[in-house]
DNA sequence: ATAGGGTTAG
């Protein structure tokens, strides 16, 4: 197919692969660098031979320089030869051009090869061209390399093993293999530099395109007589890069002549796949062999420090490379010990390693900014940041940007957020898939998901991230079917590509279960956590006992808790809270007594929420005062909207006030008015209500809910104008009301339904099945409590709009289309109304079913007539 | 032939 005359390597014009690399003119050779101007080179021709001294002895020179990487006096000795008239032959120019290459001198390379070919050696001479080769794959471009080859007269096993290795400096990893795949037809017998370029060019391939040629070359390895070091340890690295650690780690055993790179490629294929424990020990067996490490070494182990937090060994190791100066200034060495000291919390060393490096490139700054990123310090990431192009003169790259980009997305002081995507716009890494993804969190943090969804649409190359950030798009937008429709997809979408979720995909997309109460599918999750050996992970057991608490099975939800092989903060917190939004206070007080990791702040919230729907006021203030001293925990002003809440539900309407009055000057109010607001609607007081709406609408002039309860509480008075009047200013401020929302899962599917609106194609006939059970209940008694509902209008409309809510007609749904004596589970985005509640008493006697209603708050759990929470919630 | 930091969650 490929034989004298391969098609691929005919002169073509490929696209340069690093500028640097390309042909220069020697007008725009950077003056950097420490060379002399080179003379041109006087023609060949142009003087005919007088001198005595003859050529063997001018070569002979010529190569005892090189050989001792004298490559200026080399030169010189060449131009000295032509000056005086001798003729370079086909010894002379492999031995000067050698020099070249080694002074990186491309624009005397090309007179050089000018010469060669004026005297016609680029015909005759494969030595002079195989160096020409080599020439032009270290200093020049793959269009030169690829025109040097083709002119090559009777190529030899060199040329080729320097074409393939020039095309992998290049990364044309696809060429690289097509030239192999010629090399074999034309049958050149590879070599073992050969083979390293070829494992080195499929490792750059996915393991489905390369694994195949792999392990044909690991198969000629096998039969070749020749060194095998190079070879083994290409394939060692090979094996690594897929992921394959056994296979690398069977060659480093069964091999004998390990040397150092053999050792470090062990190091870095055991740390970059996750192996962290094998790669610190195989550090301590190479020591104990007596090898010593170098700089590679020390770069390479020191993530697997990074990612156990061995705070110990990382620090014996750093000892280590401040003992050794070429260990200590390679700069690989000192970016891992800043990621490793920051890794382990240990900001102030990792900044010190950071300060006191001398030449700090972009790399050591990206590991600095990460630090501070990953530990919640994000406003010292972003002056950094700063400091890096203002200061230090630096260029960020892609990765600096992904790094700061959360920060600037979770700093409250960082207000122009969107402005970064204009940055990376002006920079051209708009191509670079983690910034793509952080962009999309960024968007859809700020409230931007169309957005978020237009960049993850466009996107060329997605990965779990990619989907795993758009899920997360949808639950922070709370789309939560959204977010488990794309679940969904990913398992099988359209471009030939699917993706198995993860741990990640599992904790995002299991709260959106537990909103929507969607038992069956949050079931079929922990299904796939379990033949996928992710319910173990305690950040997916934790989501998984909070959706089943979440989902109505509290029982279930505790055995899960039980059986769980780890437990965290956060797995206790999310059962405490559980018990709490059951109404079962004491025992959610008896699993903090009982907890054996020290609570935090979140700890304090759940046991306030729960002390406050069980009326446990006593237990919850005495807590409160105690957490400070006795658990070192700091209230924040979330814990006095729970305490404040606890008060105010128990009607100590007056207590609550004074609270709020006594929290710090600078803390955040909101959530405490919010609490005393919403108790004042529960007991009708019109005075302490007016006030708290006051301070919240000055504070939030835009939430619905503050302008909807007060104006409940006016209309529940009487005080209709009042009422009215509060309902217009919303509505010149342009606040909408958020629409109250319920789910009820049935068979795979989550029915979502909206007050008032007909979205639902059951919605008319559910309305009128409401409107039957509503005769019904009015007979056993029922008088339903229209003081929620806005409007001054006459009573029957009221009681129509009252069976248009969301959570009856939900019910409704679930009473028609499930068998007698199912369970009905639904979920609320807003508080469950107290029509609705008193209603749903009635209905669960009427139609003789378990009613289960979740709101954002709690449960309520309806049976034969009356509810869990003793109608204290 | 071996080595660099990055994006998603609670």
């Amino acid at each position: 197919m490929l034989s004298t005359q391969l098609p691929l390597l005919t002169p073509i014009s490929l696209p340069p692969i690093h500028p640097q690399n390309l042909p220069q003119h020697h007008e725009s050779r950077p003056i950097r660098r420490k060379q002399p101007p080179t003379p041109l080179i006087v023609t060949p021709e142009a003087k005919p031979s007088t001198q005595s001294r003859p050529i063997e002895s001018w070569i002979e020179t010529l190569r005892s320089h090189t050989r001792s990487n004298l490559f200026r006096e080399a030169i010189s000795t060449y131009i000295e030869m032509t000056i005086v008239g001798v003729l370079p032959d086909n010894f002379a120019f492999p031995a000067v051009l050698k020099a070249v290459t080694g002074l990186q001198d491309l624009s005397f390379g090309k007179q050089l090869h000018c010469a060669v070919v004026k005297l016609g050696y680029h015909a005759s001479s494969v030595t002079v061209g195989n160096t020409l080769l080599h020439m032009y794959g270290k200093c020049g471009g793959v269009s030169d390399v690829l025109q040097v080859f083709d002119r090559i007269p009777q190529r030899d096993q060199v040329s080729w093993n320097s074409m393939i290795a020039s095309l992998c400096r290049y990364e044309e990893w696809e060429l690289a293999l097509e030239v192999f795949r010629s090399m074999h037809l034309e049958r050149v017998e590879p070599s073992s530099f050969t083979l390293v370029s070829v494992a080195q060019a499929c490792s750059n391939f996915s393991m489905t395109e390369g694994l195949r040629l792999g392990k044909q070359v690991h198969g000629y390895s096998l039969r070749m007589c020749d060194e095998k070091t190079f070879t083994n340890n290409a394939l060692m690295s090979m094996y690594a890069k897929w992921g394959m650690v056994d296979d690398s780690k069977y060659l480093f055993e069964q091999f004998e002549n390990r040397d150092l790179v053999s050792w470090n490629t062990m190091i870095s294929s055991f740390a970059q796949n996750g192996s962290f424990s094998e790669a610190l020990a195989l550090l301590y067996e190479m020591v104990y062999e007596g090898i010593k490490p170098d700089g590679v070494t020390i770069a390479s182990v020191l993530p697997a420090c990074s990612h156990l937090e061995r705070l110990q060994s990382g620090k014996e190791i750093h000892a280590f490379a401040l003992r050794n100066d070429n260990i200590r200034e390679n700069s690989f060495v000192g970016s891992a010990l800043v990621d490793m000291y920051c890794n382990c919390r240990e900001m102030k060393s990792g900044y010190r390693v950071f300060q006191g490096t001398s030449k700090r490139k972009i790399e050591i700054w990206n590991a600095m900014i990460a630090g501070y990123v990953r530990s919640g310090l994000y406003e010292e990431a972003l002056n950094l940041f700063i400091e890096l192009e203002v200061v230090a003169g630096l260029y960020p790259n892609p990765t600096t940007i992904a790094s700061v980009l959360p920060a600037c997305v979770h700093c409250e002081k960082f207000h122009k957020k969107e402005g970064i995507h204009g940055y990376i716009v002006k920079r051209g890494f708009t191509r670079d898939r983690y910034l793509q993804n952080a962009l999309m969190d960024m968007y859809s943090r700020v409230g931007k998901l169309e957005i978020s969804k237009k960049i993850f649409e466009k996107m060329e190359v997605k990965d779990l991230v990619s989907w795993n950030t758009m899920i997360t798009g949808y639950t922070v937008s709370s789309s939560h079917d959204d977010a488990l429709l794309l679940l969904h997809k990913m398992q099988k979408s359209d471009d030939n590509v699917s993706y198995r979720p993860n741990s990640i995909t599992l904790m995002t997309v299991l709260p959106s279960c537990a909103s929507l109460a969607a038992l069956v599918k949050g079931k079929e999750i922990h299904g796939y956590a379990i033949r996928n050996a992710l319910a173990s992970d305690v950040a997916v057991g934790s989501a998984l006992v909070d959706m089943y608490a979440k989902c109505g099975c509290l029982s279930l939800s505790r055995k899960l808790f039980d059986r769980l092989p780890e437990k965290n903060v956060i797995t206790w917190n999310v059962l405490i809270m559980a018990y709490g939004m059951h109404g079962r206070g004491e025992e959610a007080l008896g699993l903090f007594r009982i907890m054996d990791v020290k609570p935090d702040e979140i700890t304090f919230i759940a046991i306030f929420a729960a002390c406050s729907h069980s009326r446990m006021v006593n237990e919850g203030l005495d807590l409160f005062r105690r957490m400070k001293t006795d658990y070192g925990v700091e209230p924040i002003s979330d814990h006095y909207a729970c305490v404040v809440d606890l008060l105010g539900r128990a009607g100590q309407l007056d207590e609550a006030y004074e609270l709020i009055t006594t929290m710090p000057i600078s803390s955040d109010r909101v959530g405490a008015w919010s609490s005393l607001l919403g108790a004042c609607r529960i007991h009708q007081n019109v005075k302490l209500g007016e006030i708290s709406a006051d301070n919240l609408i000055r504070l939030e002039p835009n939430v619905a809910s503050h302008y909807v309860l007060i104006s409940n509480i006016y209309s529940a008075a009487g005080i209709w104008e009042k009422s009215i009047n509060v309902r217009k200013k919303m509505k010149d401020m342009g606040v909408k009301k958020e629409p109250g929302c319920s789910w009820i899962e049935l068979n795979d599917k989550v029915h979502k339904f909206t007050a008032g609106h007909s979205f639902h194609p059951q919605s008319e006939k559910l309305q009128e099945f409401v409107e039957k059970l509503w005769e019904k209940m009015k007979k056993e008694g029922y008088i339903p409590d229209t003081s929620c509902v806005l409007h001054n209008i006459d009573v029957e409309e009221k009681e129509y709009i009252l069976c248009g809510h969301s959570e009856k007609l939900a019910i409704a749904f679930g009473i028609l289309n499930t068998p007698p004596g199912t369970t009905i589970r639904v979920a609320k985005n807003l508080r469950v109304c107290n029509d609705c509640h008193v209603a749903t008493k009635y209905i669960s006697r009427i139609v003789q079913r378990e009613i289960i209603v979740r709101d954002v708050k709690r449960f309520h759990h309806f049976r034969d007539g009356s509810c869990s929470c003793g109608d204290y919630w």
